[in-house]
DNA sequence: GAGCATACATACAGCGTGTATGTAAAGGGA
DNA sequence: TCCCTTTACATACACGCTGTATGTATGCTC
């Protein structure tokens, strides 16, 4: 067969990518064969090997990109709010919506743990969306809007909160009103961190 | 072979989940064979789909008896506090020890949830230790302890924040600071839930 | 004690991953 | 422009693991 361009080659490695992900999210990674990648992103298994040295790389290659795209929505979000504590709200609030979608769901909350270890998976959330939720939270105690004994541990603890929340929410027969209830309720957990003289300010 | 006995058989099938227990633990789902636990639990490949009718299958009893060691530790915890509130502390406090051990962090918290499917995962986990976690929040919200809009809602925010907690914990050199660091913040969440006529009491 | 059910062992089929090899075209220097 | 190397794939193969079908000897029941 012709061989491509280099900027060709991008093309490919792109579209497995592509595919990939839109499989891995509604199969899950155990129940998708690269067989089947190859034959959607029209290629053989030998050009999906070609670009991802295995399959759980081609999976990190999938989890990275989507992680990156939630990133990206929660630092839009929170820097679009004027005042830190606004902006931690409000990247809360995106990260939740991000992670509900069916894509990020069970990729980024479901698979990437198990097939990526979570060390590994935790330094990627880290690198992408998680850095900045432990920096905002760092941020308020220091300026005493939060009151925490350790900005990591508490940023653990709501992500995890979220994570869980996510999973909640896309699984409930009624997802908005699931998303606001637990969206009112992660609102108290968070203004409950505030001191009494700073709270619903 | 020689042909066991009713009660034999049952002593075969728990140390087949025994010894794919600590394998899974150990290794994760993924990367266990059946040939080895067959070989560690000194019988033939036959002999585990006998009594289990895959591997998944397998691993959901694997994971149900963890499951139900975390929730003996939690009610036992539970009960032996006097107050509600008191009863939810050192349930949380149990669970968080509970989990942090090396054979229900990989089994429950990363492995689990991928390959039984959330939903199936949850259920599991509501009829054991979740359960009471939400019946916990539900009753101290009903008599004003707690201020909350949905208490299922906020106990799975407490569960997905104690859940990645462990995690956290379990990869920390030092485990002990770290969990006394999470606790400390995770107490905080909780009291912030509390009217302010009752917190701190 | 005869027949059936049980508790395994053995043998086999099939799929999926990973790897080694082949091949044709792109890219670069003379 | 010719040649050589590298790249971007396709093809072919080996192997491991799961699951299933079948065999077999023993406990169990009537």
């Amino acid at each position: 067969m012709a061989r491509a361009t280099k900027e060709q080659s991008e093309i490919t490695a792109r579209r497995i990518r592509e595919v990939a992900t839109a499989m891995f999210a509604e199969r899950g990674y155990a129940a998708v064969g690269l067989e089947e990648v190859a034959a959607a992103a029209e290629v053989t298994r030998g050009a999906v090997y070609h670009h991802y040295r295995n399959k759980q790389a081609l999976f990190e290659a999938v989890a990275a990109a989507a992680q990156q795209r939630v990133a990206d929505a929660v630092t839009t979000a929170a820097d679009a709010a004027g005042e830190p504590w606004d902006g931690l709200v409000a990247g809360c609030r995106a990260f939740l919506t991000a992670s509900v979608t069916d894509t990020h769901r069970r990729i980024l909350l479901l698979d990437a743990p198990a097939v990526m270890g979570w060390s590994t998976w935790r330094r990627q959330d880290a690198a992408a969306s998680g850095h900045h939720l432990a920096e905002a939270v760092a941020e308020l105690a220091a300026a005493g809007h939060l009151r925490v004994t350790s900005p990591d541990a508490t940023a653990a603890l709501l992500s995890g909160a979220m994570n869980e929340a996510a999973l909640r929410i896309a699984e409930s027969p009624d997802r908005d009103a699931a998303l606001d209830e637990t969206w009112a309720d992660l609102l108290r957990l968070l203004n409950g961190l505030r001191p009494a003289d700073r709270a619903g300010g």
